[in-house]
DNA sequence: ATCACGACCTGGAGGC
DNA sequence: TGCCTCCAGGTCGTGA
């Protein structure tokens, strides 16, 4: 489901919880992502602390408090993180919950490949799960470090530009989109990028994020905001879904293929390998 | 040392 | 209707 712009969709829309004291915490006790289990005692922890920033990196979320830990969530696949009133029905598959006077927290996942994490903020760089990420996806891109990168792997673009340590950020979803818009080939070898390719690639890649957060994220099925609103942006993906379907650009019928065992859509005319 | 693959889960869609 | 197979926005450990 989610990549940067839901993410970011997300971390907006949750703004109002800022300023607002944890009156309790209940989690599963289910393993989450790598089998492990929300940390309990640390989220116990938190009850009393004050909400003072909501912050995000590549597609982590990063809850901060007045005190010195902060609240690590990742939304997996399926996860949802939402404000609603404390008296409302909790969804199938919570697995956190922080009451927030008469509003809660609450983050729910059915196929449980989201995070949870807290953490001592004088140590987040250190965080296994922070720690290998590359520059944020929003965050200006420096382009001659991106291309030598790209020159010292063996591998396609869509796998390097998917690599969270290159660009955090970037899915499935925007990988293709993001591709197209450069008109590059999925399979190009990273090798094989130009300078001027590279340059439109991180360009078309902070187009396609910017262009998702306009329209507050692409729903396929599962994402919402904080306030359980579908995104837009799936009625205006250029390829991404859009097999046999014409390429906005030059009408050739989209293809899908298989890389690395993730759908992958791509013109096959106006792309080049 | 790198890279591609399967595993981790549940639920929805489509075929028969 | 119901069962069966396939597929899904992510990440990580593995075996090649």
């Amino acid at each position: 489901m989610p990549e940067l712009p839901e993410v970011e969709t997300v971390r907006r829309t949750l703004l109002p919880a800022v300023g607002a004291k944890i009156t309790s915490a209940w989690d599963s006790g289910k393993c989450l992502h790598m089998m492990r289990k929300p940390p309990r005692k640390k989220l116990q922890a938190l009850v009393g602390a004050t909400i003072t920033t909501i912050r995000r990196h590549g597609k982590y979320l990063l809850v901060d408090t007045d005190r010195s830990q902060s609240l690590l969530v990742h939304l997996g696949m399926t996860g949802r993180f939402r404000i609603q009133p404390a008296q409302s029905e909790r969804a199938a598959h919570t697995h956190l919950v922080l009451g927030l006077g008469k509003r809660e927290l609450r983050f729910s996942d059915p196929r449980r490949f989201g995070q949870i994490d807290v953490f001592e903020r004088e140590q987040e760089r250190a965080h296994p799960a922070l720690a290998i990420l590359g520059p944020d996806g929003l965050d200006p891109i420096d382009v001659v470090g991106f291309l030598a990168a790209a020159k010292a792997r063996r591998t396609t673009l869509k796998a390097f530009v998917l690599d969270q340590g290159v660009i955090a950020g970037v899915g499935n979803i925007y990988a293709s989109e993001a591709l197209w818009r450069a008109k590059l080939r999925p399979t190009k070898r990273t090798k094989r990028l130009t300078k001027a390719a590279a340059v439109l690639l991180t360009e078309a890649i902070r187009e396609v994020f910017d262009h998702a957060l306009v329209n507050g994220g692409t729903t396929l099925s599962d994402f919402v905001d904080a306030d359980g609103k579908a995104g837009e942006n799936a009625d205006y993906l250029w390829v991404y879904d859009r097999a046999g379907k014409p390429c906005p650009r030059c009408s050739s019928m989209i293809k899908r293929s298989v890389l690395q065992g993730r759908a992958t859509y791509y013109c096959p005319t106006c792309q080049t390998p």
